[in-house]
DNA sequence: CGCGACGTTGATTTGCCTCAACGATTGTGG
DNA sequence: CCACAATCGTTGAGGCAAATCAACGTCGCG
């Protein structure tokens, strides 16, 4: 039986044994306490990591020192700073565990080699890139043309095992919305 | 003297000139009019458009007939509904010329072709579809954490020239404002 | 030159926030 | 395993940022 980063990577590209190795053992196994932060403000997000197990949240600091939650990720979904990742530098969000979580985590520099030394990674990587940024532009027009309640009933509709694990401090945050306010949306509903 | 689609390219990757050719063949240069169209809801995106000359909005509209402006382009930047293309499903998305323009359109099945032929293509796209990611994902934090003047602020800035061209109706739904409220802005803008 | 699209300004309204206080739940050390 | 503090969620009152409504000025273009 494959491993769940082998069947992730499968979803896309088709390998053959020895390219699921080499692949795979680009990853360390890393346990992560809840709680604990894997990324920080000012320091470069060296790795992206896949969820074995656990959620997780990214979220920034507004001058106020409001959080504001820009992602969730729970089994089988990636989580990093993207734009730290991606160009090395320093990181402008928090990344922390909200459960004790288990994460294969993949080095930047291990990546460029991955994406080097076969076509086949490179489609992977660009697969997902493609998919995050639709994903993204999902978000922003959700964003955009939603009230908050809208945009609360749009994602219970759309990702219940997350509403289901995350605080809902957190859930009110990624909403752009408080959590008084994510409160009474949810009273009126049940009353109705 | 190279096209500028090559030059392009040749940020990201080095080529020779027989990959040069391949690529740019790949593209159709079109002239679109001021106010036409080129990607409307319901329709699938079938390409995905560099622009030579000329600027592009893409938006949608919200049950009230609201239009909220998810993108603009100007050149040497691209647009396409990308869900709707990388998917190659229905667009949710209007996009339309704000001025004469011409573009590079690429063809969905010619782009397929060109990543499969070559590890260089590949790379090239995986690059700017993760650099698109890293974009709105910017967007989205900066929606979250700052205030209709702050946003105002910080596109003016970072974006000057397409300030000066696009109507501020369109800036205004970019930036999740109505157009009174930004011309109320800039109004204090100009008073201090 | 006239008309429709775009921008401005003032008055009023509203969706959501802020502040404050109080329950409920969780986790942790004694 | 309980006590109790800390964290999380709820509720009410009041306030504000930005929307809405309405009217008018202006400019570009056919």
């Amino acid at each position: 039986m494959k491993s769940e980063i082998i069947e992730y990577l499968n979803r896309y590209v088709e390998t053959n044994a020895e390219e699921e190795e080499i692949f795979e053992s680009s990853f360390n196994e890393v346990i992560i306490k809840k709680g604990q932060h894997i990324i920080l403000p000012d320091f470069v997000a060296k790795y992206r990591s896949y969820v074995l197990k656990g959620a997780f949240r990214a979220y920034v600091l507004d001058k106020k020192g409001n959080e504001h939650t820009i992602s969730f990720a729970i089994e089988d979904w990636w989580i990093s700073d993207v734009n730290s990742y991606i160009y090395q530098q320093p990181a402008t969000m928090f990344v922390a565990a909200l459960e004790n979580s288990i994460v294969l985590q993949l080095e930047y520099t291990k990546e460029q080699e991955l994406k080097k030394s076969n076509h086949k990674f490179e489609t992977f990587f660009r697969i997902i890139a493609e998919r995050s940024a639709a994903f993204h532009q999902r978000r922003i027009i959700s964003n955009l043309m939603f009230s908050a309640e809208e945009r609360y009933d749009h994602f219970i509709e759309k990702y219940p095992a997350i509403v289901k694990r995350v605080p809902q401090y957190a859930l009110a945050s990624y909403l752009d919305m408080t959590t008084q306010f994510l409160s009474r949306i949810r009273k009126g509903k049940t009353h109705k």
